[in-house]
DNA sequence: GCGCCACTTGAACAATCGTTCAAGATTTTT
DNA sequence: AAAAATCTTGAACGATTGTTCAAGTGGCGC
């Protein structure tokens, strides 16, 4: 009659269960390809029980953001903040795009379905389709404007507009890399995998980090703006 | 003076029309969130009509890829012969970059609805159901190797696996700007905007040309070894 | 004991999905 | 002009979607 889960109310368990099942079917069909009998089926729980605990899809959908995303972002911040003490500023600029890209990639290879959030995550970034992005714009835009005016710190000398493209060239070579299916290991007979995320984060910040550091100004200085 | 479908079958017309509004809806939508029926609106065709000309959703789906890729192939590849003749080495890492990144900016900026075939070729790129995903493997797999293969020739002392990850970077980096639905102006304050499809493609040309030709190789020469 | 409570269950709901069909309209061929 | 092939149309099909509902479960305080 004693359950191992003894201080917990009862309902925990099976809204984890039920979590962690979303989590997969989403991170493996998307939102719009995820079902709720899926999600059921996996959790081995009936339907009626999902939109019990979690009132409807949209509203799972949300749960699973609000579990592994502060996470994410107090990394970040506290990534940004050392960036800040480091008095070196080649090493500066390494421990800025490391602040984004380590933790997404940390959070793979930490939590069991961590690769699914991830896909997760670059997929709702992605998807034009109007469910979910408030979701993005109230979560993530608050760290996205602390790693923009990072960079703009970095380099005082460059455009907003400079900035701003270093900013998304990052986020996007990440986001290739987390929303990747097999293609990667297909393409490279093996030689590089998604799968292997310190692989991965390391090969990824190394080439940005030299990319920003070497960004060659005169391609892009008659853009808009002109600068003495 | 004579009609402008006079050489085509009349079927052509309504064919184009539905092609166009299915570009525009795949786009806005995605594969999943489109429905038949919303494309038929668009294009003012009944729904039956669509099955009668391409068969299937998928068909539909087929054939929009089969109208824009082989344009996108043909330039690339030209890009790639033209970088092979150029004696400079540090333009030739720029033009191979081009290679990539240009005529896909470049088809945004010249047909019609060419973002939305950009966003439709990203989330195809991205998306976990099966549905499609025979699509990339056939049309861009091939081209890819050969950019592949043109890095490999740019930075002979590379792994195979820096190789492949600086692809990676790079088609991820390109594929976060395609992809984008007004966040990036929302975050820089309309800064930055994927609709500039020439100040997109410079700026992330720019980074990722630096980041291939200043990659410091003692970050990922060992594989768990990164001391200097 | 009883009643209250959070939780669970299977069945059913209306809506929407992609697709099919038979019949009408139009063009092309004979 | 007659016949054949092609294109267009509105209505309907079965399947699947997210959600709701009424009934049922077991535990805890009284």
């Amino acid at each position: 009659m004693a359950q191992p889960e003894r201080l917990e109310k009862q309902g925990d368990s099976t809204k984890e269960k039920i979590l962690s099942a979303a989590e997969s079917v989403f991170g493996k069909l998307g939102f719009d390809g995820a079902t709720m009998r899926k999600i059921a089926t996996q959790a081995d729980v009936p339907v009626a029980l999902i939109n019990y605990h979690f009132g409807s899809k949209v509203g799972l959908y949300r749960a699973i953001f609000a579990k592994s995303t502060p996470a994410i972002y107090d990394q970040r911040l506290v990534g940004l903040q050392l960036a800040r003490t480091e008095p070196d500023w080649e090493k500066r600029v390494e421990l800025v795009v490391k602040a984004l890209i380590v933790p997404m990639f940390g959070l793979r290879a930490r939590q069991s379905n961590g690769a699914d959030f991830g896909r997760i995550l670059a997929r709702e970034l992605t998807d034009p389709s109007a469910e979910g992005r408030g979701i993005f714009r109230e979560t993530f835009d608050p760290i996205a404007r602390m790693m923009i005016d990072a960079i703009a710190e970095l380099f005082p000398d460059w455009t907003r507009a400079e900035v701003n493209w270093a900013y998304q060239t990052m986020l996007g070579a990440m986001m290739g890399v987390m929303i990747d299916n097999g293609r990667i290991a297909r393409l490279s007979g093996g030689d590089a995998d998604s799968d292997d995320h310190e692989a991965a984060a390391l090969h990824v910040v190394t080439i940005l980090t030299a990319g920003l550091k070497h960004r060659d100004r005169r391609m892009t200085a008659g853009d808009t703006d002109r600068e003495a």
